[in-house]
RNA sequence: AAGCGCGGGCACACAGUCGCCUCUUCGGAGGAGGAAAGUCCGGGCUCCGCAGAGCAGGAUGCCUUCUAACGGAAGGACGGGGUAACCCGAUGGAAAGUGCCACAGAAAAUAUACCGCUUUCGUUCAUUUGAAAGUAAGGGUGAAAUGGUGAGGUAAGAGCUCACCGGGCUUUUGGCAACAAGGGUCGCAUGGUAAACCCCAUCCGGAGCAAGAUCAAAUAGAGGAAAAGAAACGGCUCGUUUCGCUAUGAUUCCUGGGUUGAUUGCUUGAGCUUCUUGGCAACAAGCGGCCUAGAUAGAUGACUGUGCCAGACAGAACCCGGCUUACCGCCUGCGCUUAUAA
RNA sequence: CGGGGCGUAGCGCAGCCCGGUAGCGCACCAGUUUUGGGAACUGGUGGUCGCAGGUUCAAAUCCUGUCGCCCCGA
């Protein structure tokens, strides 16, 4: 499997309470099956993200575990954005496979035009 | 061999690619747990008067020892369970006081007398019925009924007397102690409940790393009150009283402000461990060796391949010692019982 | 990290301090009334008292552990 391959580092999350407010006051939605994305222009130069899994989830594995999921699936997807935005995304299900969530977040994204086609 | 009992260990492994966090000598190295959990106890650490006294409140509760400390552990005593190995136990005090004991029952804590039993006196055809006295053996109720069983004894009965069992008091021996064993004595006098209030003994100051400290930026650099008594009022971290400390400005109180970010606290510690010594043991002492996450919207993941028993419960957030709860299974040591064979 | 509260009938709540009978309102069922329905009236059904263990003769109540939910403070 040839997986596009993307550095991660800290400067690229979502790091301040201010800035997650920045994000959900002006932000776009798109509904996958087990993610909700919210998405906004870029505050900074480049784009950053943040994920939440809420206590609605699960343990304490369980959400670690979502959180991972959605990092994976943003890291893979990353290099096809077609420009800068910051990002939320919100954990819906408890029960996450990587495949399932990393295609219904390319349908979705590429929808809203923020995906290059392959 | 089967069925049990008591421990100990592991918690998918290996290889490759991409990605994350910390450290770095820039080669690389390290990177969640036995419970990290629940927050049920105990401590360290920090600040508040480096914390004193009383009351209130709370906790513990057979004895001794261990420990920094504990509600933990070890060893023992007693009681209970098991054929046994072994396991379980909030196990101080009810003659300090108060309360409660529904229903039933004569009576529920006071020695009383419902049905009874017996004698005497009267009455009657009649052991029919009435009165007085004695009695608590028997009856039914209840969770619980004032020692139990047997014999003697008696009008009927009764520790009234005796034997055995149980109990109280006292004493001797053993033991640090809990307690055990034995002797003497008392015919036996006072149910249960303290996880009801309570009494006794021991212990506990309060708050918590979002504690606390430093730096930078922004905002503010303000307004009002308090004057010689070291007295009152007030303040000094959150049950309360007392004691102690506390001043005229660089102080105290009220109003206003009290925000954001970074650094620190932050991991070398009551640390782990080989061996030796002491101790039944928990554990302690000595010598040597080792360094084992440190994030801060919160780091351990994804994919591929191979193997097998097909991977449970579950994620560090200041740090330790316990307890409790969750858990697919696998490996292993010692011991007990039963059966068979030799 | 710390503190507090609640789990009782289908729903909302009493009862718990001070232990012995589980009750109230709505809902549900049956009957009366009405041409029929609603309302009203009468009667009735329905509860492992969150779960497990203990104390006690006896536990919704007392004690311990545990599960779930809600709220508050820093």
């Amino acid at each position: 499997m040839s997986l596009p391959s993307g550095a991660f580092p800290k400067s690229k999350r979502l790091r301040h309470k201010h800035h997650f407010k920045y994000v959900f006051d002006r932000a776009k939605r798109i509904e996958c099956p087990s993610v909700r994305v919210y998405f906004t222009n870029a505050l900074n130069e480049h784009g950053q993200v943040g994920f939440i899994a809420s206590k609605k989830i699960g343990s304490a594995v369980v959400r670690n575990k979502s959180k991972r999921i959605m990092r994976e699936c943003y890291r893979h997807l990353q290099s096809n954005f077609t420009r800068e935005v910051d990002m939320i995304l919100v954990a819906k299900k408890s029960e996450m496979i990587i495949l399932d969530v990393k295609s219904s977040m390319k349908t979705g994204m590429e929808k809203h035009k923020l995906l290059k086609y392959e």
